[in-house]
DNA sequence: CGGACGCTTGAGCACATTCAACAGACGTGG
DNA sequence: CCACGTCTGTTGAATGTGCTCAAGCGTCCG
């Protein structure tokens, strides 16, 4: 893919990007660095220091924590036109969390440099990050109450109810999570077992709630899995 | 308080102004609006739109979120020299949350525009500002890992090791919590419920880890608690 | 003095975890 | 191409943590 199409497919997308004039995106595109991720590699550790940024052009990343006793945390899957590390990198910290391709990817990458550069030309930019980031905030404040309150069912409900924004998929049987999501992946996202996650989604498929597979989830009755995600009430 | 001595106060604690030479500091503090807050006034409502930020000069205040569900949860406690409404404000969203005083408060405020006017004139106030963001998300990612890993009471004690260091006072007897805090406030920070805290509470009194009253805490052997916190294996 | 508020304590129960065993699917290598 | 091992998912049963419901007590304050 060539510097214009790039550009084309980015252009007014890219939330970091937002209210730049054409030049400036020109500009930093140039300065970016292009690489290209096989599924399973861990593009950054948890604990490394933050030196670089990366924009997901194509792709997938599962940004995953882990506790010193082991205990494992999928903070959020990233797909194409965000970002990774944005976090770190802004606040001068290590990465908090690991992030591993969970399909092919494509991305573009800046040193911190690159963005104190940029950012000083169009401060525009520093702006739009600390929104990025504030947004995350918001998203890490609701999981808390969430996971503090609402059942596991019900969370259950609400993540793949995001990830049908995230990643979702129009098919002629409904809408497909469109990257390998195993019940592992669902049960650290939500936070409880996979046993838990096959039992619900196993008892939701009898209700034609949804379908499911090795890997893969698809949703065929979105509305009944927001009513479980709005009240945690339903007859069976 | 005159100036001077207001200055002399905050000089290299405030995390917002690390790094700033003198005469920026006394360009900001005259910016800055001197507030009053009586115990239990509400600074500003979740939902409202951010216009202003305040750092916090003497007492505390109380950060928390409600569900539509009216689910109540304790963001956190802040305390002098600590900064209210930054991730809203940096990010031009909303309040996420409420703040409430629960002491007698005196605060400095800002508007937007003085922030952008400061931070334009020196830049090192946004990297801060990054920064403190940041922590605050990596504080909310340990959070829900806690949540999801591990049980009430490794939880309860963790979250009382940190009022520890963010409010603990020497005393003859222990360290204590200095702002009043009750079981259900405890409750809501940790994510259960006021008659889980209230019996933890009571079992660790018999063995002498926490004296504890009316909207008290004190520890008295935190070494024991942090045992707790670190591993959540003792014997009774 | 009386009400409101904060705290304690008991009993029972339900949801979800834990433990355990098995069944398919995938892919790798012989 | 088949056999095997690994990974993913299913399902059953037992267990237990922490919630819910309920009642009562002490203290602070109007």
């Amino acid at each position: 893919m060539r510097n214009e199409q790039l550009r084309e497919s980015l252009k007014g997308k890219v939330p970091l990007f937002e209210g730049l004039p054409e030049e400036a995106l020109d500009e930093i595109l140039k300065r970016g660095h292009r690489h290209q991720l096989a599924k399973g590699f861990i593009l950054f550790h948890q604990g490394e220091p933050a030196d670089s940024f990366h924009l997901i052009i194509a792709g997938r990343l599962k940004v995953a924590q882990t506790s010193e006793e082991g205990q494992q945390m999928i903070v959020r899957y990233l797909g194409p036109r965000e970002l990774a590390g944005c976090v770190a990198v802004c606040g001068g910290l290590p990465y908090p969390a690991t992030a591993t391709a969970v399909e092919d990817t494509w991305l573009l990458q800046w040193n911190r440099g690159a963005l104190a550069d940029v950012a000083e030309r169009w401060p525009q930019i520093a702006l739009n990050a600390m929104r990025i980031m504030g947004g995350r905030t918001q998203e890490l404040q609701d999981r808390v109450r969430e996971l503090q309150g609402e059942r596991v069912e019900q969370r259950i409900a609400r993540t793949l109810g995001r990830l049908v924004v995230q990643a979702g998929r129009r098919t002629a049987d409904g809408i497909e999570i469109d990257f390998p999501l195993s019940r592992q992946d669902l049960a650290e996202m939500v936070g409880t077992t996979l046993h838990t996650v096959s039992r619900t989604l196993a008892a939701w498929e009898q209700e034609g709630i949804v379908r499911s597979g090795r890997q893969k989830v698809m949703i065929r009755d979105a509305a009944s899995l927001s009513v479980i995600a709005g009240s945690g009430e339903q007859s069976s």
